[in-house]
DNA sequence: GATGAATGAGCATTCATTCAT
DNA sequence: CATGAATGAATGCTCATTCAT
């Protein structure tokens, strides 16, 4: 049995591994352009053993997805910043956390801008939809700020989009920003998001 | 002569068909997916024929760049926004003007963003470079703004790439934004990012 | 338009050609067994070549049948048979044709037999269905015959599936029967089909 | 000792259900489309298991047809057939036990239409030499009626591959023989068969 | 310049078989 | 004997590009 345990670790492990490794290169290369025996390469695992921890090519694109949303999700539902009391508070505290996200999942929020289009339908509406909720959870604290009158804004429902947006340019536009470490990003970040809602 | 002249205009212009019908395809279907048949029978234009109009796939997305980066590039040159003495109304007609051209050229914007890597390095270096020149173009007016006291930002280097990345939010996420129309999509814009470097 | 007609003729005569040399591969080595790089070798078409001229592997499987039954089902349309008087004269005319048929689409019997199971399942149930329509069609002529006193047999049905099964004895066991020519077959495989149903 | 030879009974008897397992699912999708994975699981054997009772995948088919045809064999050598003085009663029996084994093992028959070819050329000799000896069988028996005038046939040999062919048709064309119970099957088989040969 | 057949390298995936443990 | 990961050759099929007409 404790075979057994090691022996599914193992397997996850090299799930991980394979994953990790091809998102590498289709964040360098693109998802098209990059092939099975690139991966198996990369991998070190022979190209037909491959396939005994992943079913398809699809199938990895869509682990590195699920590597990225599910923490993304999970944050959504578990985090405590619903009962804050303050918008401003909570603002800050939700930008701050997401900002780092997504800075430390830099090439999955690359990919997913570039190959969504690539996924089976299902598993790309439920892509969409989580970022559709990333959207709405904004759009809540900013209308509760707007009632309580201390964020200034026209349209919460647009302002959360561009938010949202904003928190992804050091994903899609790094190769722009090298002069910054991730640290100043952030705070950056933060203080440019917050100042164009606050009055 | 005439003749020749003639037939150097019908060059230009079934370059610029196949192109443009090209760039419709990549931007539906994704450029890998889309194949020089696919592209032949969209132009209606003979698969063998089309090589003596183009040189290859990747030329293609060359030109497609070329078509957007062509005006964006001659409108930074030629407007005479540079001779506006109010550093927020020459912000406010930059902003707007640009966020019109980038509701124009969408599809090619996105495509950008997908693609971008298929390029030759030399092209994409090119690419990189027009973008980075926009980058500048802004920073300097909000230099000239902080300088005057009348925009309040920290980092204007980062304003300005911030700035210009919040202008493609409508060609990277209109999926989530089909309740506005183009008009809407650019009031908002200019006023949301006119606001976030007010004081 | 000459030459357009010409082409057209072209790619009727290569279909054939390569359902042809395919058939003849498949007989030998069976359908699994055999590449569409041994077709293209057959065929001396380029591997890739091949496929403006067919669909899949499993659309020359079908084109085989195809070339089988066509002649088939119109013999049984077209032929006068059903206009004659004598049950006897009509069975033994039919009977004569169906082993003449039978005779000469030999691999493609074979194939039947053999590679049926591998046919996408619309396919399938036409050649099933050709395939119970020639019973029919016999057992109506046994009727007939029985009615009139001039056939003496049990159960026409299983008559009808009997003296169908036993026409495809050559091509299911030529190997055993290399001796006789195929006009002897015919005349005993008549004369055997004939005996056992006259009184 | 005792040790060794439960030991050897038990390789005998995997070897058996394997071999029996592999016939179903060959029967059932074809010896090409049928896998060692599907084997292992059918059996429940490991993967690499397997190898230790069976030497390859043509191996089992070569023990499929070895299970059919030793029965076969067998009983051709050991029966008591050949004392029999009536040709009719021994043709009758004869034809009766054979339609019997053919019915028994149909799916065994089958699969040797089927896939005889993908055999190793020595057993594909082996198993045509038993099959031409059970028609050597019957030829035996037609002629000896023959000179007794018993039977009113032109060509003993033609009519003992004919015979024998017959057999096989409800291995062959179950699918069309639905209606009919086994029982059923074998009477109307006896007699038609009985038929063809009496004057 | 126009045509469409031809080329051949390349791709994802499968699978019988082997082998270290 | 048992396990299941590893191997690597094949397979059906695609597609950018070329070339003879």
């Amino acid at each position: 049995m404790a075979q057994r345990r090691r022996s599914q670790l193992d397997v996850k492990e090299r799930q991980m591994n394979i994953v990790k490794k091809a998102a590498r290169l289709f964040f360098k290369k693109g998802y098209a352009q990059t092939t099975m025996r690139d991966i198996a390469r990369a991998t070190k695992i022979n190209l037909g053993n491959l396939y005994n921890y992943i079913e398809s090519k699809e199938d990895i694109l869509c682990h590195i997805f699920y590597m990225y949303h599910e923490p993304f999700a999970e944050w959504i539902e578990k985090e405590k910043i619903m009962e804050i009391e303050d918008p401003r508070v909570q603002l800050e505290k939700s930008v701050e956390k997401v900002v780092e996200m997504i800075n430390n999942y830099r090439k999955e929020v690359l990919l997913m801008y570039r190959e969504t289009r690539v996924l089976p339908p299902k598993f790309m509406k439920r892509v969409l939809a989580t970022e559709g909720s990333v959207v709405s959870f904004f759009e809540g604290i900013l209308k509760r700020g707007m009632d309580q009158g201390v964020f200034k804004i026209k349209d919460p429902f647009f302002s959360a989009n561009m938010l949202v947006f904003q928190m992804s340019l050091y994903a899609l536009r790094s190769w722009n920003l090298k002069r910054y470490s991730q640290e100043e990003i952030k705070k950056l970040m933060v203080e440019s998001i917050m100042a164009s809602v606050l009055p």
